[in-house]
DNA sequence: AATGAAATCGACCAGCA
DNA sequence: TGCTGGTCGATTTCATT
């Protein structure tokens, strides 16, 4: 977790797209997709690992496996006594329902993503936001649908960018 | 990939817990955890797996490390000749740049969450969105942090949720 | 569902380009 | 620095309970 961008080149891209979508296969997979000795592969992937590009390896669970079907994307506004605002969002994140929480500018102050099973469960996840100390109002969606559920770095990345981080 | 929820035991969950945070350790790390052999251990993975629980494994990359430190959270509106609203999901998933594209209800259609290195590409994005056909109106604002980076299924869920689908 | 033994695979090392 | 090939330890698989 130490150094910044740039140094990749186009074999790193590729390792990484792999691993990035399924890290669940043998490096004799990796090794013949790329070309490349399982030495070399697991060379690179090393390496990646102690740069801090690949952060961890973790499993995907389904959500709908545990009945969590109801997503809702809440913004909320705080009361501006400045400066509290980094722990707000740290107490929201801290709530049991809530996946994610965007710091904003702008009108609105955060927004939170939250996913439950019901609306039992989203009123009280919404009603403890409420509740933190320092928010003054918040505003509520249903998400109906959700098209890329799982950030993928490297496919979402434009070629501008791409090409920017790849060297020689 | 077919079965619906319900039906998990308190080692389920807390297996469950340690992967979704760190796949990258030894079966004996995961056995000794949880007090269970290592064959045990990887019988119930390979069961969660099938039953589609543990949708995949993947490396988790750091954004940053490519430059990628601008964040947006569009909300998209399109006009209203019903029934498109699938493909234009799709459509706005697939620009580069773009990370997550949720349908909602209400005034607005889509947000959607993109992520790119400087203004430039926004806008290139927010252009791209724009040229979308079916879409009307977008409004952007700018992430200055994120709080809880990565979606955390097993930690985020609320403790009725949790005790819902656990059994016995 | 869980176990232990046998086959397979991955991590690490010394050396090489 | 990036890679190779080989060794040893770990993991996966399978027959068995």
């Amino acid at each position: 977790m130490t150094d910044a961008n740039g140094g990749f080149d186009e074999m790193d891209i590729e390792l990484l797209r792999c691993v990035e979508s399924d890290f669940d296969v043998s490096l004799d997979a990796l090794s013949e997709e790329l070309d490349l000795s399982k030495s070399a592969v697991h060379y690179r992937l090393n390496k990646l690992k102690d740069r801090g590009v690949i952060e961890g390896v973790t499993a995907d669970l389904d959500p709908l496996s545990f009945g969590l079907d109801m997503v809702a994307i809440t913004e909320v506004s705080v009361t501006h006594e400045q400066g509290y605002s980094e722990s707000i969002g740290a107490d929201l994140a801290a709530l049991a329902g809530v996946e994610q929480v965007y710091y904003t500018m702008g009108d609105v102050d955060f927004v939170v993503i939250s996913r439950v099973q019901d609306r039992t469960q989203m009123n009280a996840v919404i009603e403890e936001m409420v509740a933190v100390e320092g928010v003054n109002e918040t505003s509520s969606r249903f998400v109906m649908d959700e098209i890329t559920s799982r950030p993928r770095v490297i496919d979402a990345m434009p070629e501008a960018a791409r090409s920017r981080v790849v060297e020689e």
